[in-house]
DNA sequence: CGCGATTTTGATCAATGTCAAAGGTGGTGG
DNA sequence: CCACCACCTTTGACATTGATCAAAATCGCG
């Protein structure tokens, strides 16, 4: 786990040319007023897998937007029960501070090795007062979480552990191919140990492993050294209880 | 559970007199700004218990704000089981359509009688580009309810039931509280079946009434024909884990 | 008063957690 | 290039929480 790489000089990897852009609230920007927000960047970053980009119970003023790799938003218990909120892909912006000067009620941890863009906060409230197309594009991404949240406490609250495995692998599946359109094929990478996957799901690392092999058995996933192959899609989604034509519209930006 | 109730003439309740504005996005607009609101209204409306204000699947247009009474967002699985995934009450504002022509992805129903300010959608869209300010509360509110959604996927995913039940308890006491400052004492409202408890907290209504009889009996919290009485909060917040310091300011508006 | 909805209690069961320990795997330094 | 180590996966035996099934008691309301 070494240091934040920081790249001071932001003018070396122009907005125009962001690999992520068109899934961000950014996309709504041209010409001067990418230019303005570019003026802003605090710079890109690069942080090895294990980082905390910011800490529960701490104060937290930069805004980030995911260029490359995962990021995980948890929450801890005082005794040490972790609840992983959310995985954040390329593309996903967090860190806003939506109580001014209250402390993050979540930790943001880098999954992977993860390169980010850094916008100072509070700078980036007053631009976006001045670009109501673009904050209404946060607003819509925000919206948009909570229905993957709704997801989510669905998962939690009423499904069976078999159920909620197979709903997460193939929601991420689904978010991680809506990146790349140009790809296809039925195996992705997926970071992620079983112990990741059951601190998202309310499952202990060891049943997430018997659920796992259950589902490889029946020929429906194989999850084997961070690569999740879909081996039958339709009976995934059959126990997955994953409605496609419901959920699919809000896993494409986020 | 009879017909809503419409008010045609939507001049008749001036935004100026609205007894929840300060706790909305409107509450950022004055004069000219809040007028052109007013005209935009279709109206308040007020609906019995048990109605739906929109349906799961179903296209919505409309976006409420309640007034009075509760009101929660639930979504079905095929076969039946029920996730509540948000208690709104009075200044919740409720029904955008984050993801244009979608259906929406979960249920709107009353849970008491209810009055409600509707506005539609589309053309408060159109008006919140014009009101950064309006739209930029919109963002808070939708960011502090998501801190909410993680508040409730860690009773789901890694509390037990007690703790659940005295989380949700302890968080619905302070949110009633905190919409009438001026009232005081141990006691509130709460229009909640054991099953909506239930519903909301991932279990079935006859452990919720297990858990209810302990917590009376251990003289922390009874709970009676819709009166919640809290008998002792310093043992209520500490069976929750609930770290006030953190949420308590995602509580205020909502 | 009577009916449907809700609450309450008991008995039993199943899903998932806990504890323990044995394999694997990949990465690092000698 | 190998050996070691930390971390992760896998499996088994057993414990526990909360679900399920059934039924009685109570409540609110017309």
């Amino acid at each position: 786990m070494g240091n934040p790489k920081h790249d001071g000089s932001s003018h070396m990897f122009p907005c125009e040319h962001c690999q992520v852009r068109g899934h961000t609230m950014c996309a709504a920007l041209h010409g001067d007023h990418l230019a303005a927000l570019e003026k802003m960047r605090v710079g890109n970053r690069t942080v090895p897998a294990g980082t905390d980009l910011f800490r529960q119970g701490e104060i937290n003023k930069e805004v980030f937007t995911l260029l490359e790799g995962w990021v995980m938003l948890y929450t801890l218990l005082e005794d040490g029960r972790r609840q992983i909120n959310e995985f954040c892909l390329p593309g996903a912006a967090f860190g806003f501070e939506v109580e001014r000067d209250s402390p993050a009620p979540y930790t943001a941890q880098a999954v992977t090795d993860v390169r980010l863009c850094v916008l100072p906060g509070p700078s980036l409230v007053e631009f976006l007062k001045q670009e109501p197309v673009m904050l209404l594009e946060l607003a819509r991404t925000c919206g948009r979480s909570r229905i993957l949240d709704f997801q989510h406490l669905m998962n939690l609250g009423r499904r069976t552990a078999r159920e909620r495995v197979a709903s997460l692998l193939l929601e991420l599946f689904v978010r991680v191919r809506m990146r790349s359109p140009d790809v296809h094929g039925d195996t992705i990478n997926l970071p992620l140990t079983q112990e990741h996957i059951g601190d998202a799901l309310g499952l202990t690392n060891i049943h997430v492993n018997r659920v796992l092999r259950g589902l490889r058995e029946d020929e429906i996933v194989t999850l084997k050294s961070h690569r999740l192959e879909i081996l039958d899609p339709d009976k995934l989604a059959e126990e997955a209880g994953f409605d496609s034509e419901v959920y699919v519209p809000y896993l494409t930006h986020q």
